[in-house]
DNA sequence: TTTATATGTTACCAATTAGTCACGTATTTA
DNA sequence: TAAATACGTGACTAATTGGTAACATATAAA
């Protein structure tokens, strides 16, 4: 587990990983979709990213034909998250109440009709 | 402020820097101190972590004589926490309403007699 | 069937990084 | 004052990393 995110630590180090995943917080999205998003690298530069972000179990990429379809795996994002916050939680009691509004804004967003239907 | 957090997820992606952290969780070290934790390390590789967390802001180190005092500095892991908890609030509503429970129970904690005095 | 599209793999390169070593300075202790 | 302690800096090395180029395979479209 530990090892685990190990790999997730690195993913996350880097900017343009950061950004890939930044994107597929919108939806999944072809390899080609995500290598125009960045014109300054080439498609072999933005495809290793994709690999460490598979190996870090960040990306899930499955097959449709000669398309692959990326998408966002959240669970290792949450597990840092959950276990970061445990970890420094007597520091930023106050700021965890932020967070708590956070929370419950986002439980309340959740509750509305959801646009993504449309 | 991008930059600087670049920094931050850069100097947080090694594990030893990361156990560096956690030692210091629990109160200001001296640099010899830190080193003595890391035994399959030489003391100029732990210094050079140091330096690292240093220029990410994460540790600040004041002198006290011939010795060097590290501690702390959580606002760069309070920024990245509450950035990514905006940006993947919509992935992780179930997950947000367990932090609020931590919250909650970090507030708590922070009402009763301080320990610290001890 | 041929051509176009989408993606993969290996090799290579320059830059960065994690680590050690040699030499040094500053402060404290004996 | 000399010796010990605490830490600093620059140089060096091997490994890793971020990126490109050359060559390739698989699938879809014409």
């Amino acid at each position: 587990m530990s090892g685990n995110l190990d790999h997730v630590w690195k993913a996350l180090s880097d900017s343009t990983r950061r950004e890939i995943l930044d994107l597929l917080r919108d939806g999944p999205r072809t390899t080609s979709e995500i290598v125009e998003q960045f014109p300054d690298l080439s498609r072999f530069g933005v495809m290793k990213h994709l690999d460490v972000l598979r190996e870090a179990n960040l990306v899930n990429t499955r097959s449709e034909g000669r398309k692959r379809i990326n998408s966002l795996n959240v669970t290792p994002i949450r597990q840092i998250m959950e276990r970061w916050i445990h970890k420094y939680e007597a520091y930023w009691a106050n700021s965890l109440l932020r967070v708590k509004e956070v929370a419950e804004e986002a439980a309340a967003e959740k509750k509305k009709p959801s646009r993504k239907k449309a």
